[in-house]
DNA sequence: CAAATCCCGAGTGTTTTGATAAGATTTGTG
DNA sequence: CACAAATCTTATCAAAACACTCGGGATTTG
């Protein structure tokens, strides 16, 4: 029941680009020194965030990333299903296309995998960058170099 | 964000052995058939329940294994706990010493996951073997045969 | 004693993870 | 126009995790 890298790389990086909001296009090498994120490893997840829209690229000199659309319409939830797939304990209660066996209807445990993705994915979709980047400043207003780190 | 088979498998022969409960020893052999689980794999998930105390194991000709407690004292957090260690999305919010990183004060991410590491719990302790066996005495009394295959 | 059963440790093939490397393309700036 | 700063693309790879598999030993019943 683990989040891979991905998932916490690519929110890392989501939050650094919302926090940076405004600033023009920011390069993949400044997010990945902000937080600490081998640079070629970042790209791989970047390109699964461009091609859902959630961030655009600018490319040439100058350029880098910006987000796709506002921090109050890109839930946690966007951002973790594109790094780590639907959201479901077990493949036969994923969000999309599940992989039932022939005893669903019939599963008692599946029911449990249901409510556990359920809640999960409540949790995930109730908050967005921009919630996060202002419970980044209400946390500690003068420390706020610190809090890009997440 | 998966389950891995241990915590799936180890759920379905707890709740096989609350159904049987009553019937003296279970033998894994037979519970490894009726889940459709490698008999063998399945006596290395056992044996880590067994060192929890959530079950007991007589040895010998027509030994098994019976629960360790009553079924409405066994929440299903605490199966998957023993199989799948400490609930918890990333390290940082393990539920049993959490590996915090410097930054963990002033982390925006790790409110998140607390959140839902939270949610996951309240869920899988809400639900105990016994709730699991009356649940599946209501979905369908005629073809109780086939809900002993979770 | 033999069969049934639990117990234990080691080995193995596959997949996932978390990178790393090399080069192609695009574009602002001197 | 040349060059440097970026993104983009593809390939490769080592380590770890996963899901078993196997072999043999210990214990108890009939």
């Amino acid at each position: 029941m683990k989040l891979s890298t991905r998932g916490r790389y690519g929110l890392k990086a989501m939050f650094d680009l919302a926090v940076h909001m405004g600033e023009g296009p920011v390069s993949l090498k400044s997010i990945a020194e902000r937080q600490d994120i081998s640079e070629h490893y970042l790209e791989q997840l970047i390109a699964g965030l461009r091609k859902a829209g959630l961030v655009k690229s600018v490319r040439g000199a100058q350029g880098g990333y910006v987000l796709g659309r506002e921090p109050a319409k890109i839930r946690v939830g966007d951002v973790i299903r594109v790094l780590e797939g639907p959201i479901a304990p077990v493949d036969c209660v994923s969000e999309e296309d599940p992989e039932c066996c022939a005893k669903a209807e019939h599963c008692v445990t599946r029911t449990i995998w249901e409510k556990v993705r359920d809640s999960i994915s409540e949790v995930l979709d109730s908050i967005t960058l921009e919630d996060m980047v202002k419970d980044a400043e209400k946390m500690d207003t003068e420390r706020k170099y610190y809090m890009y780190y997440i």
